[in-house]
DNA sequence: ATTAGTGCAAAGGATTTGCATAAAG
DNA sequence: CTTTATGCAAATCCTTTGCACTAAT
């Protein structure tokens, strides 16, 4: 039944729902946070083996060009990293164990005293700390 | 004297000003403006030639490690991009002509509903957007 | 049959590194 | 002399690409 949803997903969006490609979603729209392309090729490896690296760079390449993933890149690393949060939010960084936390809209509020002449058309703050905890 | 001013701050920062080096940080705090590593070597190449790759690198990460720079990363291009602009602030980027603009703490006011389990230690925002003018 | 997806290995771009040479104190 | 910086080329890491092969319609 979560394999339905998924084909259905990506049948929405004119991808068709292929053996590799559902395998990826469920890791991704599953137990995925934030992963790197590594990630999602070292989870295939363990759970479903002989998918090629050119494919999961393919299938993440693909779900980002139809709008079901976003990618994001961080000071700290240069690889990227992909969101299943596709709505506007933010994120809290932190500096010890590299953990990436969704912050939704309402959580920061950003202000800009920006003249008119500039058309803003994405906000996104990433904050940098420690969660103590 | 300007020259002379460069050489004071890598001194105080415990950097040797080698010619190379003063070269560097002149295109750097004079006409750069959030330069890739590649276009200060192009800058190099036309203003004083004879400087490797290697040591347009070693400089850059030198005056990041000595708190001379910031290095920054944006979604839309992975390369590294250098900020002379050592100040905490936030950026504007044109999604049309990539300009990038600094904008100071002031002009971004970002209001956090975190709890006291997060301790924030930096807060970066970047506006996507376009300038008209 | 025709189209689209996959896998492999090679290529690509950005950055780093090892090592021999050159410059500086 | 001894230390440090430089330059070159090779190496590395992440990502993309070309092409032959396979699967699906």
């Amino acid at each position: 039944m979560q394999t339905m949803d998924i084909e259905d997903q990506l049948q929405r969006v004119g991808i068709k729902p292929t053996a590799q490609r559902i395998a990826i979603c469920r890791y991704l729209f599953g137990e995925a946070n934030h992963p790197t392309a590594e990630d999602v090729k070292l989870w295939m490896d363990r759970n479903f083996p002989m998918v090629s690296l050119a494919t999961v760079y393919n299938t993440l390449n693909l779900l980002v060009s139809r709008g079901l993933l976003k990618e994001l890149r961080f000071q700290h690393d240069d690889r990227v990293v992909f969101d299943v949060n596709t709505m506007p939010h933010h994120h809290f960084l932190d500096e010890e164990t590299g953990a990436l936390i969704d912050l939704d809209e309402g959580v920061v509020v950003v202000d800009t005293k920006l003249g008119p002449e500039y058309e803003i058309r994405q906000v996104h703050t990433v904050l940098v700390g420690r969660g103590r905890k």
